[in-house]
DNA sequence: GGTCACTGTGGTAACGATGCCACATTCGAT
DNA sequence: ATCGAATGTGGCATCGTTACCACAGTGACC
């Protein structure tokens, strides 16, 4: 799959070639004909520094292509630009939207950002804190998946964002999802539409965001007035295989379900599945919603209500706690935000079908005979 | 959008009292008996030490906690782990799992990695390239724009290699898709299938990508002995709206065209809504392909049909040619490496239509009155 | 027994920037 | 005229680590 085809070295040799030392600020400062003292005081902005000076030396800086060395600058500084974000997994569109936003503002703070992958384990989420401890990195955004590299950040001073989920006993700053609130909004929808048997399909509840969701869908219920089935919370692995087969035993199991909440985008996509090998039709067959927007999920017939987390907005949101908490701006106490989301209505939902009809497999359709 | 709820600020004071100073290679040196410069060597593995010392610095350092300050060493080493990565837009999943699969494979050669997102414009890549001056890295991984960056970066000495497209006159090494390879065979798809009047929907053709594509699409049709027809070749910009216009447009202005290339995932995307807009029916009235595989084009139906880029292995193999380069076993000349991508046939192809039957909006579906 | 190679350790000087202090000058107020 | 404050600049030490050199001990070999 991989191929080796050609190499042309010739631009390589030119490069070695104009390979000068770097300029350090006593060069910078001795083509300003100044001190570096005075020319670093020119260039951060800290202390007293006349404007001729200062201009003389912006303009040797540039002259010469001088590039402040930041690794030098942490190190005597104590301080450094860089924020470590510590997520899940940035394959997953809700974690890219999110890195995306959190990247977008803290780059034009001045900060840059280095991204580590823990993939939902929680040693690798420890290793993550050890590289943001060894690089000094000035604050960390992190997806906690245990409280240990958590802890381990703040019990060595730096400020940690909590994103999307909150560890418990920890204060330190967070943004998160009102879950509840938006699973309580969707799952009201359904039961406005009429349905009384709607499953909820949920790989965790250990994290606040899929215990926040599983309270939302049941206070809707209780709202309603509908008895909680136990056995409608679907447990499933945070894999759209596994969400698949969880709904197809789901639905051998209970064909009287005429609703299937699908608590996160993952999830979303194995109950699609599901449903589309057992030659279901949704909504007349089945209603489906979902937790997260993805593009696909306006891309498919039918299109899939669900709930707008705002990914980007909480990236930002996260950022900007990161920066106000650096400049000090944030007072000692933790701070909480909440990001409101919102219910996209989309064609996956409607009235129960009959409920003398229980839903059973297509007889014409087999799954593996399906392409799609 | 944003709600302040409660902030319980019980854990930060016991934080702030456990701040001591971190410890220094000084004091983990004095923990274990012996001098800094030993203690230096028996972490590092650099120079001599006896095994009975190291395993004694070891334990005083899991003792004391010590962290080696990467910035200091940094300095003095005047190397760095961290490795830039900057790319277009982490919220396009082929950037994506190009970062991803980039951050796996150096994280566990020991590399951090430091992301940037330029969203395709030349000056903010020029400043991305600016922080990895600043921050030193020790080889940057660019998906070009303009060839001001890499050039900057390699006129400073830091290896770069060039993904998913090229920059002229540059000898980085690069690790590219084979484009034309891609893009010829999934065009001698359709025309296997019978297919004679195939639009290409692009948005540019001026890096190696875009003019790859066009290239293999036309190789296709010359091997087939079809005449090439300029105004098959639909360009747009790099957005869905933007693909739906133009596709919209090529369809009142050509209605004997029986298949649609689609030349990237966003374009795709737009193609694929104009198509249902017009309430055309794919594969039947009109067969649509794609370049790039993203997950909803199997979960639409009918699945659509389109080149596997391999976007995963390219990221490796990125990954791969930094580590290499960096530990120098790659030699002086540039290296380029090709993922051959691979056709994944879905249900969006099919043989033409009767060519007696032009394509015409449907009468009974107007634009925007369409669910989705 | 002397030379040499090898093993193992410690001392010292950087890496490049900046914080702090000392010092010089100017100017307004007493 | 004198003092104090404000303005401006340079010198020096230092951040935490490692590269380099010096040096001590051990054993092998001629």
């Amino acid at each position: 799959m991989v191929g080796k085809r050609e190499g042309g070295g010739e631009g390589r040799a030119e490069t070695r070639a104009s390979l000068r030392r770097r300029p350090t600020i006593q060069d910078l400062a001795r083509a300003a004909g100044i001190s570096p003292s005075t020319a670093s005081r020119a260039l951060s902005g800290n202390g007293y520094v006349s404007a001729e000076v200062r201009a003389r030396v912006l303009a040797a800086a540039e002259e010469i292509r001088y590039v402040p060395d930041s690794i030098a600058r942490s190190l005597r500084s104590r301080t450094s630009r860089a924020v470590g974000v510590l997520i899940s997994d940035i394959r997953n569109p809700f974690y890219a939207n999110l890195a995306a936003g959190i990247e977008e503002r803290l780059r034009s703070a001045g900060y840059h950002v280095i991204v580590v992958n823990n993939d939902g384990e929680a040693d690798a989420e420890v290793e993550g804190a050890r590289t943001f401890l060894a690089v000094r990195v000035s604050a960390a955004i992190v997806t906690p998946v245990s409280d240990r590299a958590v802890r381990m950040l703040m019990s060595d001073g730096v400020p940690v964002v909590q994103a999307d989920r909150l560890v418990d006993g920890l204060s330190s700053d967070a943004v998160l999802v009102d879950n509840v609130q938006g699973a309580q909004e969707i799952t009201s929808h359904l039961v406005d539409l009429g349905h009384r048997t709607i499953a909820l399909l949920i790989d965790e509840t250990d994290w606040t965001s899929g215990a926040g969701r599983l309270a939302g869908y049941r206070a809707a219920l209780r709202a309603a007035g509908i008895p909680m089935d136990p056995a409608l919370v679907v447990p499933t692995r945070f894999q759209p295989d596994a969400a698949r087969e969880a709904v197809d035993a789901l639905l051998d199991r209970r064909p009287d379900v005429t609703a299937l909440f699908a608590a996160n985008n993952l999830l979303a996509e194995g109950a699609f599945q599901a449903l589309r090998l057992r030659g279901l039709r949704v909504p007349e067959d089945l209603s489906l919603v979902a937790f997260d927007d993805l593009p696909w999920m306006s891309m498919v017939s039918p299109g899939i209500t669900t709930v707008d987390q705002h990914t980007d907005e909480l990236g930002r949101t996260c950022a900007q706690l990161v920066v106000d908490r650096i400049a000090g701006s944030e007072s000692g106490e933790a701070t909480v935000r909440y990001i409101e989301p919102s219910i996209v209505i989309r064609s996956s939902t409607a009235t129960p079908r009959e409920p003398s009809v229980p839903v059973a497999r297509a007889a014409s359709t087999q799954a593996g005979s399906v392409t799609i």
